[in-house]
DNA sequence: ACCTCTCCTTAACGGTGTTAAGTTCCGACG
DNA sequence: CGTCGGAACTTAACACCGTTAAGGAGAGGT
């Protein structure tokens, strides 16, 4: 219960509540209802302010968008130069996976919504300045982006999956227990221990490959 | 309505026909309710056979696990030592994003599904096989096969989310109009025409670069 | 002939997204 | 100053959802 003398309802203040309810009843249990509830309205208010459900949802990816803006802006101050194009996606995309594991459900509520306004293109087009300043063509910009994108949102989508606590110390699965079952598979077996353990240093490294992986074979031929 | 006489229904052919209807309603559209019609049944029926409807998705994300096992297995019909493991991996990726692409929001339906039996382990072993015979240690290959795995998911929940209709020959955003809200934002402006179109260059294009990547940071220091 | 177990049906429950209609309240205008 | 209008809600209701409880048809074994 958000405490709410006379004013209004708006889109942002909604969207902040729900994302803040999703963490505690996840994605399954964010009806209309609950997020109105905890606005201390009835559900059909929230139809003013959305023409539906999705609605919201896109609502609540593009404020995420725009809490990751606000860290890539603090990232690069201004448009400089010289800057690292390599540090620099890495960067943004350890930021990226941090607020969808700040979330329940962040990467699956965040993957393929609409944004409802520009708020992305901002941040965007400074990635973008990056990657050309560093001397990719726009079109090997975009591609570059997208690759590192796709990489971490199908990373954090698998590792949010598995384990339905966000940032908890124990891991939400058996892993001795999947050991033996497989026994019969020993390579599957054992991929389970650097699979489903340390999702830190599993992202890094995977991020590591992408990264070397975009500099060889994206980037126009200069050192 | 699938024709069927006196014989039961079993977990199988009710994925099979989810499948089907899958690519028809949509994920939004699946309900146990429809399932059951198709099935010239009840909908508690299903409860038979699956403890909850989550029950069903898994079954049926097993169920295309083991049709992309169809296809690998045809791949490396014996475990031939010699493959390029870059091809493998390639080639597998392809056939994974074939797969997804078939059934609408198969991505979605894939990603972050527990599988119900082992159907999922002896091509994992094949995977993880052919890398360590191409100088991956098990951890290495292990992590190898995640990356490229979270890149392709990643790319295809991305891809599926924003054409509705899968395989069309017309993209279903306007890009025109985007590009002109884009204005003020050159870059993202034009990016947009490499994101979202040619998708099967632009997968293509990532998964080079992760392979590569992969390559250059996984694998033991041999040519 | 009866019992048992498998597989399904019918009925019902609480909850969901969504729509329609009515209500309150504030700000502007004659 | 009064009243009108629209913005921002409430109340009531609908169709549908996943799920549970209870019961019934039919086959197979003793």
């Amino acid at each position: 219960m958000v405490s709410r003398k006379s004013p209004k309802l708006d889109k942002k203040q909604v969207a902040e509540t729900a994302l803040r309810l999703l963490n505690e009843v996840g994605l399954e249990g964010l009806s209309l209802r609950a997020i109105a509830k905890e606005l201390d309205v009835q559900a059909p208010a929230l139809y003013w302010h959305f023409k539906n459900k999705q609605d919201l949802l896109d609502e609540m990816a593009t404020e995420m968008v725009r809490r990751m803006a606000a860290d890539w802006a603090r990232l690069s101050p201004a448009g400089e130069e010289g800057a690292d194009w390599q540090e620099g996606l890495r960067a943004r995309m350890r930021g990226m996976r941090e607020h969808l594991l700040r979330y329940r459900d962040g990467a699956k509520v965040y993957s393929g919504t609409r944004f409802t306004d520009l708020s992305y293109a901002e941040p965007m087009e400074a990635h973008l300045r990056m990657l050309t300043a560093a001397g990719f063509t726009p079109a090997g910009a975009a591609r570059a982006w997208l690759t590192a994108y796709s990489y971490t949102i199908g990373y954090v989508i698998e590792e949010q999956a598995m384990g339905p606590d966000p940032a908890a110390g124990t891991e939400g699965y058996d892993l001795t227990a999947r050991a033996e079952r497989l026994e019969a598979f020993p390579l599957a077996a054992e991929a389970g221990w650097e699979i489903f353990q340390d999702h830190e240093r599993g992202f890094e490294e995977g991020l590591e490959a992408v990264l070397t992986g975009i500099g060889a074979t994206m980037r126009p031929d200069r050192p």
